[in-house]
DNA sequence: CCAGACGTTGTT
DNA sequence: GTCTGG
DNA sequence: CCAGACGTTGTT
DNA sequence: GTCTGG
């Protein structure tokens, strides 16, 4: 996400997560917190889980394998010159027992109860929004190893989601 | 007052 | 845009 | 996140 | 090493 006061699309680069802890205070994020709020919606993500030298991509999603949505921000950013841009960002927390072992964060997953809130920019008791970036169930979430074929992005193909013994 | 930063991931 | 440091 | 680039001269 | 593109 470029902050509407970036003089340089690189700052970018530095907000390709927010954490959720500090999401309502950093000068890059909040005030799309505040005001710019959305839904990034998906059926699963991937981490890489780290044993000894090689990392293993794993894919979590939905026990019920619907859809869901990550909990995001958006800003509309004008150049100097070219095309304005509208870019997102991804709210991290601290991981569920069933993440843990893989990886040190997670994308915050909100519960359906709190999309009309979470979208509504009107809404803006900051206590009450950050009280919805808690780490998803783990009973409702399922985690298995993928191939390393997701390690190449060009590779956006079915079998980048099909289980692989480890 | 002006100048400069503004951040996360992973990795070290 | 807004805050911190000088 | 990972993969892949990272450059100039001259010629077409 | 660091940035860009996917």
């Amino acid at each position: 996400m470029i902050p509407s006061w970036a003089k340089d699309a690189k700052i970018g680069n530095q907000c390709i997560n927010a954490k959720a802890e500090t999401v309502a205070e950093k000068p890059s994020f909040r005030s799309a917190f505040k005001k710019r709020r959305c839904l990034i919606v998906a059926t699963g993500f991937y981490e890489w889980q780290v044993q000894g030298r090689t990392k293993h991509p794993m894919w979590i999603g939905l026990k019920n394998q619907h859809p869901f949505a990550f909990a995001g921000l958006w800003e509309h950013w004008t150049p100097a010159e070219g095309q304005p841009l509208e870019t997102c960002t991804i709210i991290t927390t601290e991981p569920n027992a069933l993440m843990a072992p893989i990886h040190n964060r997670m994308p915050v997953i909100l519960a359906p109860t709190s999309y009309d809130q979470w979208l509504d920019p009107a809404f803006q008791q900051i206590d009450s929004l950050k009280a919805l970036l808690r780490p998803y169930p783990r009973d409702e979430l399922t985690v298995y190893p993928v191939s390393t074929l997701v390690n190449n992005p060009r590779h956006d193909v079915p079998q980048c989601l099909e289980p692989v013994s480890v």
